[in-house]
DNA sequence: GAGCCTTTGAAGCCC
DNA sequence: GGGCTTCAAAGGCTC
């Protein structure tokens, strides 16, 4: 366990002290996002059982009228969840096994390690998260038509906005450049829909 | 028991 | 158009 935490330390030492770690992700990560105009059928990834199981989620929320916040916390309502995004599904596949291989019990550090590997990724598995979260997303939108990720806000609270703003505000934090890089895949999805392929 | 921590991505709102 | 904000999962930890 220690040895493999600090193989994953001295990974991204390696990758911070050769200054690359980032040119090398946006370059790798741009290339993967242009690949992404292949056919649909030539990137069938979800199979039966996360078909299923995504059926299954849905069927337990259920398309319903948009119910206000009030409304929810009084009938008791089960939430709309957001259908996970691409480094979601890649968590949920893979947390099990980095947990196991850690034996780290802190889900935060499990995270950390999470994200290193996140972006070790070759193209082709990134190209297949993010396939398998754009096939999350459309029945989601098509089951819950007028849904939006707003509606559940507030049904959590969050850590304090001067904390959030403070981690979005350092340049060099990761999620500093998720947000760029998030901007990023948006707008490459939006010109993916003039070649049939619709993120939004 | 509620909320934090930690990650990346999605998406709406605001300037 | 870019920045900000919140939620999505996970589960140990803290208060």
């Amino acid at each position: 366990m220690f040895i493999i935490f600090i193989l994953e330390f001295a990974n991204l030492e390696l990758w911070d002290i050769f200054g690359k770690k980032k040119e090398i992700i946006d370059n790798t990560r741009k290339k993967m996002l242009d690949d992404l105009d292949v056919p649909d059928e030539l990137v069938a990834f979800q199979n039966e059982g996360e078909e299923q199981d995504h059926k299954s989620r849905d069927s337990a929320t259920g398309p319903r009228a948009r119910p206000g916040r009030a409304q929810v916390k009084e009938a008791k309502k089960p939430t709309i969840k957001k259908p996970l995004n691409a480094f979601m599904l890649y968590m949920k596949e893979t947390r099990a096994k980095v947990t196991a291989e850690c034996t780290l019990k802190e889900t935060a550090a499990i995270s950390q390690i999470l994200g290193r590997r996140w972006h070790a990724l070759s193209q082709e598995e990134w190209a297949r998260y993010y396939e398998l979260a754009r096939k999350e997303r459309q029945p989601h939108m098509q089951l819950n038509p007028g849904w939006l990720g707003r509606d559940n806000y507030g049904k959590k609270k969050r850590w304090s906005r001067e904390k959030h703003q403070e981690s979005n505000r350092d340049p060099g934090s990761p999620k500093h450049a998720v947000l760029t890089l998030a901007s990023v895949s948006r707008r490459i999805g939006v010109v993916h829909a003039d070649n049939s392929l619709h993120y939004s």
